[in-house]
DNA sequence: TTTAAAATTTAGGCAAACCTAAATTTTAAA
DNA sequence: TTTAAAATTTAGGTTTGCCTAAATTTTAAA
């Protein structure tokens, strides 16, 4: 069945709202998202449902039916893997690619997408250490915690974020801090829940609570 | 000022039709190549006037002014970086490309076309063969002819064609035909204008005269 | 030069996606 | 449990880009 870009992004949306397909998104969340009026988003929900797209219901909101959820995993598929292009071979920062791949996303072509993996060597996760959905649309299985549940001393690794504004993004290069990296918690205040932190081994400095709550690590 | 895709395919239309922006394009032959109605054309006609980005009088049709000529050459521009793109480094054919391009080629990111032009080493033609305009949407100047107007004897570089359909490359892939090959006429038949060619110094063959006259060549 | 064919435009509509304003329904506070 | 706030839907519109059918205009044949 044909997707719109519309659609897809409808999709996506609900999918990401959704953690994981538990929790129902409700229109407001979706409007939100998509920066869409909450009436158009009612049009749209029942066009998603027509389709058997989604699972709606007045209240409690949308859930991706098995359909929509392999169209969403595509199209998510192909976003982090354009991103993972956009980085490895066309000298993007990590903090310029999303707008790009937001169009990308929609570019329909198996080959394409099938070769673009190859290419890139079957990437699990994307510039930002957002996992890549495999053909079939699994997620690679990984589970970090915040940084700020983490343990003190213990080294951990950093391996995904839970903010991708550019502000976010650059913040962190001022401190020569992206995926990979290590982050060791030397201290911690009680006052404000700030921690200290030692950065690959070699910087030590601070980080709020809101930073380190944004930080997703591994040992 | 922002161009939407479909205004980006009648100027792309236009532009093929008016043969270096010599002569202007009708309605009809606009109709006929984006396969939409004249009655449509004549509305799009009306507001691409209107927006400067063509002379449109009614009897002789359609031409790109300056403005509309630079998003012209652009999308063109990026539609054959993205076919020389998914050749080089996808593998794809090159009668698989074209599709994907129609669909990438409207894609909005400078930094994109600029760094994917770097990646594939400044490429001047495409791999039909056909010319690649520059950032400044001026095309490389090179003057081949037609295989069915060269001289016998003489052996010439096959350049480009003028038919892009799949059955013609896939024609032309059974002879091991592409660009970069040579070709040299050895025999001529008046009754139908068919000619006797050597290919790339090996292959002996007949070629009707509607294949040659869709053959570039130069010496 | 008349007339018929071909090309083009006008008129009236449709579908996709969006919007605002006005209901209506849900949720939650009092 | 009533009532007010919040969320959602309905109603009525808009824009873009397309279509068919019915003019109208251009071109070309007779
Ligand atoms: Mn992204
Ligand atoms: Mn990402
Ligand atoms: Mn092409
Ligand atoms: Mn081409």
């Amino acid at each position: 069945m044909h997707t719109s870009v519309t659609e897809e992004n409808y999709l996506k949306a609900i999918f990401a709202l959704s953690n994981g397909n538990l929790q129902a998104a409700n229109n407001q969340q979706i409007a939100d998202k998509l920066s869409i009026n909450p009436a158009s988003v009612s049009d749209m929900l029942r066009k998603l449902s027509e389709r058997g797209l989604i699972a709606y219901h007045r209240k409690t909101g949308a859930l991706l039916s098995e359909e929509g959820m392999q169209v969403a995993a595509k199209t998510i598929r192909k976003h982090r893997l354009w991103e993972t292009f956009l980085v490895q071979q066309l000298n993007f920062t990590w903090d310029e690619v999303h707008e790009v791949a937001e169009q990308l996303e929609h570019i329909d072509s198996e080959k394409l997408i099938q070769e673009m993996d190859k290419l890139l060597g079957y990437p699990k996760f994307d510039p930002h250490g957002d996992p890549i959905p495999d053909g079939n649309g699994q997620l690679p299985k990984y589970h970090p915690i915040a940084l700020s549940n983490a343990g003190i001393q213990k080294i951990y690794i950093l391996c995904g974020i839970t903010n991708h504004s550019s502000a976010f993004l650059q913040f962190l290069d001022t401190f020569s801090l992206g995926i990979g990296s290590t982050v060791q918690i030397t201290g911690f205040q009680p006052f404000d829940r700030s921690m200290s932190v030692l950065l690959n081994q070699t910087t030590s400095t601070v980080f709020s609570f809101t930073v380190c709550s944004n930080l997703l690590v591994m040992q």
